[in-house]
DNA sequence: GCCAACGTTGGC
DNA sequence: GCCAACGTTGGC
């Protein structure tokens, strides 16, 4: 039986890596490099190919989900991290042990109107989202399977 | 630009 | 291992 799929939320602010910024690359297709979290990077080494992503901008007016990739390359090493002139360099990451990772991720669809924050604050059945709790930074989350369900019901 | 919330670092 | 200091995130 094969795994199920998950669901989960990356974010990125549209100044530095916007939704219309994949639409535009190679194969619609790019490595989400500079994640510089713990917790973050974990959630990334759990993914699976085929997994399906909540795309979020934010710093962003306004902060908003504003559509859909799904992964298609799992884990391997950043190598952004050994760059120095790169703003994610890690001086303390050793080469022969990459503290980080990255996936691929491909575009799949851009919502006909982003989904705001603030509204989805009013949403019920959001609730517990990860992206809604108080002082949240988390920059990869998992979403649930409802609430992936819903989401795409509002978009 | 402000600042609350959070994560990391490093002295002890 | 504690925790103060610092740096970052990200909404507002």
């Amino acid at each position: 039986m094969p795994q199920k799929r998950r669901y989960w939320l990356m974010k990125s602010e549209p100044s530095s890596f916007s939704i219309d910024d994949l639409i535009k690359t190679t194969s619609q297709t790019t490595s989400w490099d500079g994640v510089r979290n713990y917790q973050a990077r974990n959630f990334m080494r759990e993914m699976a190919i085929g997994d399906q992503v909540l795309f979020y901008h934010s710093n962003a007016d306004p902060p908003a989900i504003v559509g859909t990739a799904e992964v298609v390359n799992t884990t391997y090493t950043d190598p952004s991290q050994f760059d120095h002139n790169d703003d994610h360099y890690d001086p303390a990451s050793d080469p022969s042990s990459p503290r980080w990772d990255m996936v691929d991720i491909k575009y799949v669809r851009k919502f006909s109107r982003p989904l705001a924050l603030e509204q989805l604050r009013k949403e019920t059945k959001l609730k517990g989202m990860v992206l809604l709790r108080k002082g949240s930074r988390l920059s990869v989350q998992p979403v649930s399977p409802l609430e992936w369900q819903h989401i795409l019901s509002l978009a």
